[in-house]
DNA sequence: ATAATATGAAACCATTAGGTGTTATATTTA
DNA sequence: TAAATATAACACCTAATGGTTTCATATTAT
């Protein structure tokens, strides 16, 4: 269970730690040379990845004395789906309707435009 | 300018505001509606309201003594934007050979895999 | 063995987040 | 007009965030 105080949502909230899993998109990499590319302390930097780990963003192994992360995306998958079901309300009509002659009449779109089309007839 | 002190990023990291933004995705209510739904204060939900509205993700319109909130979809785009880089790393093989046929040689892909059936021929 | 390097861990601090309750004001409705 | 409703605006509280500095420990290189 461990409880899992951040999820993955919280844990892409912040700039600095979007910015660590971009760095780690490239190659694994130690907590040291993580830190190179911040204006932060590597404790701040530490507490970023203790954070991203919680939500499996992250895996760490230790490799003598250092311990090297590496990215783990599929939790994004849980933000991707969140997403997906937003899509239908925005990008362009398009979708809307493509989500209207799929799913049917849903979310009271009531069908109000082709009604308007009849009566200018 | 607006400063804008809360991105996108930070306003769906919050569990009440995904739902809020739920809620608004079927249709527009005034605050004491929303409220309803919780078991919060009103004063919380309007606090969760304005961070929305700070990250454009909701628009309020008064109508007589009520204010209606909708929803503006629009900025979960910027999200969806950013997810799409990490697309190509997880979800199954078949994406990134997708990606990898599609885009080329990217990321160190490496043909590694057709190598390998080949030295068990 | 010693010095340098990489990390771990603790104590501390300021600000923000998420919540509360109270009081005031505007708009309907009876 | 008076009562009810919907919201606004404060003041306040606690815990979490994001950061710091300092000290200890493990590993590597000289």
């Amino acid at each position: 269970m461990t409880a899992a105080k951040h999820d993955v949502f919280q844990a892409i909230a912040d700039p600095t730690r979007r910015e660590v899993l971009r760095l780690l998109s490239n190659e694994e990499m130690p907590i040291s040379k993580i830190t190179s590319y911040f204006s932060i302390s590597r404790t701040a930097i530490v507490k970023h990845l203790h954070i991203l780990a919680e939500a499996d963003l992250v895996q760490a192994k230790k490799q003598g004395r250092e311990k090297l992360y590496m990215l783990q995306p599929e939790p994004l998958n849980e933000v991707k789906e969140w997403l997906s079901y937003y899509e239908q309300f925005w990008n362009n009509k398009l979708s809307v309707l493509k989500h209207f002659v799929e799913e049917g009449e849903t979310q009271g779109l009531s069908l109000v435009e082709s009604k308007e089309k009849k009566r200018t007839t």
